[in-house]
DNA sequence: TTGAAAGCGCTAACAA
DNA sequence: TTGTTAGCGCTTTCAA
């Protein structure tokens, strides 16, 4: 007898400890844990007590091994805290575990050797049945087939010859919105601070304001690309204020807003009196900075989730045909850092004054 | 011969397929891939060669079924985009892709059935050689006993009776730097904006700031208690505003900081001349909104690879004893939200005014 | 409804 | 320095 009290020492127990302990054959074990049909209640329960009795815990190696599945789901994400790929990341691991799956993470660092290709091998040595790609950047052509279902978030299907689902292109529909928003208050024309070129996230949102100025027959300003952070919002804002045409600023997200609207502040131009300032996003603190910010709402847990369900049903149902994705809500969240435009000032530049 | 040109189609290449086409034992193919010695450089070289012209891709589920070991460790985190937990977890992939071990994600919400003790049980059953558990909640007594080493990041030391090492407790002395910084300024006394009461985090925070008003024999006002969010913050300003006596503010973190400061705004109450206000963390945006805020900077990068550098050393010399973590530096960070009190007023409530 | 046997692809222990 | 032989703890046949 090799029954341990409790789960104190010794080696684990395996699933023919359990069944020795019920009384019934390896196979029922397995049977009982898996859920499957033609086990009688009777055993079933007794097998789920012995099972308790012992402190059993499954294998997943061995289960994994065997059944050439690992129930579990790579993620490749980038090593940043911005609040973007931080809510994906939490959405998808929520969607994952309430359909069953682990998840198994791995980031990737701008200007990482090997970057996602590298760190897509990493998941496929590890074994997972499928694979979330999120918000990658551009990294050239990429060409590696994975045998599993792929989920790209934010970005054009990558991975040629495999079965892959793109979704979270929708930002572009969200930022021609913020740049109407503008158009709609009076600006002659708005002046955009982008995101890091190799972005898809901030070529997206690069081309929605395009596509509104066009639509429009707005003129396009030189656009200032800052790298997401509030600092080089910062300094894009202080180019900006150095120009009195400048009326209105659209930000591709809010922490590059934020770093407008103090470089703006600090010289002298009020917002959104003098200029207006439409974020991207719609982070915690959007609403609580001075002024609040209008912006863009993403859905990221939605764009997570639904995402992940149609991944999972790739994995489940490997020749079914995968349907498109439902592009996310577009939501507009006008707060205090919009106006309409002052009267036509004289375009010469104005010294900082109090108004 | 089974060999696949490449890695189209059919089934993946096994090391015994290596083997064959290196011309060489299984075995030795199995060494070359782990590194170990007593390989020739020629042998060596053709095992490489063949399994690179194979497409082969060590499978990890039996070598962990085989070795015992997963090479992986598994993070019990919070579901939340907070920066803190976020950055923890970047700090914590880094330092583990370094020393060669996956991770594992859990996320547990706040109010989860379970909580942090079914999360990590389902670490568990997934077969993690360590596990980290990242600014736990306080779930009333935990009893669980894990046969893996634990770092605990951001709270005591929890799972009685196993091998765990806490860290990042060093909050204390940085919320009693940012209260002494504004005692310093002049203030008669702090108030404290705390995060929830089941936090660790929280409670540190609240000690450090209760420890620096004792030293000074301050007056201990009553804590406002928030919820991390700047919303939370935005209500717990709005109290402070209606309150003439309040000069000096000490936030748990920067989101509530920057809440606070919006509704002493609103209120007419003018940062800092009339109230100091002082944040936790020093989030990316914390410099750049208005007025940029002082606050105390967590270093959580140095903690999360100091952590995983413990727990890695745990795991791989389980007899060893754990060494104590070193507490990290304490880096206030002085911009524009303090400053001394106003000359001593009338403590009767004045309306909003211009100053 | 249940059980027996045969692997899954690797590493461990030992032998050569 | 290399190879041989047993498993690791499950799931998958197939048979009863």
């Amino acid at each position: 007898m090799t029954r341990e009290g409790g789960r104190a020492g010794g080696p684990a127990p395996r699933s023919v400890d359990v069944a020795r302990l019920a009384g019934v054959s390896q196979k029922t074990v397995s049977r009982v844990l898996n859920g499957e049909r033609y086990v009688s209640d009777e055993v079933r329960r007794r097998v789920l007590e012995a099972a308790g009795e012992l402190g059993y815990r499954l294998n997943s190696a061995a289960r994994a091994l065997a059944s050439g599945r690992t129930r579990s789901i790579g993620v490749v994400t980038l090593g940043t805290a911005l609040y973007g790929p931080a809510s994906l990341l939490i959405g998808v691991e929520r969607a994952a575990r309430d359909a069953g799956y682990a998840l198994r993470v791995v980031n990737t660092l701008e200007g990482d050797p090997g970057g996602v290709v590298g760190a897509v091998e990493s998941l496929l040595e590890q074994g997972v049945d499928g694979i979330v790609v999120s918000e990658p950047i551009d990294e050239g052509a990429v060409s590696l087939s994975v045998d599993v279902p792929v989920l790209v978030l934010g970005a054009p299907a990558a991975f040629g010859g495999t079965r892959t689902v793109a979704t979270g292109v929708g930002a572009e529909p969200l930022a021609r919105t913020a740049t109407e928003h503008l158009l709609d208050l009076g600006h002659r024309t708005v002046h955009h601070v982008a995101g890091p070129e190799r972005w898809f996230a901030a070529r997206d949102r690069l081309e929605g304001w395009r596509s509104a100025l066009t639509a429009r027959g707005a003129e396009q300003p030189a656009v200032l690309v800052g790298d997401w952070s509030a600092a080089s919002g910062h300094e894009a804002g202080r180019a900006l204020a150095a120009d009195g045409d400048v009326t209105a600023v659209f930000a591709a997200n809010d922490d590059m807003a934020i770093g407008v609207i103090r470089a703006l502040t600090e010289a002298g131009r009020r917002v959104p009196d003098d200029v207006s300032v439409v974020g991207f996003d719609d982070i915690p603190v959007a609403a609580y900075v001075t002024p609040p910010l209008t912006t863009v709402r993403q859905p990221f847990d939605a764009v997570a989730r639904e995402g992940l369900r149609l991944l999972v049903r790739a994995i489940e149902r490997p020749d079914a045909d995968l349907p498109p994705v439902n592009d996310p809500p577009v939501e507009l969240v006008v707060r205090a850092s919009t106006a309409p435009p002052r009267l036509r000032a004289p375009s010469r530049l104005r010294a900082p004054s109090r108004g």
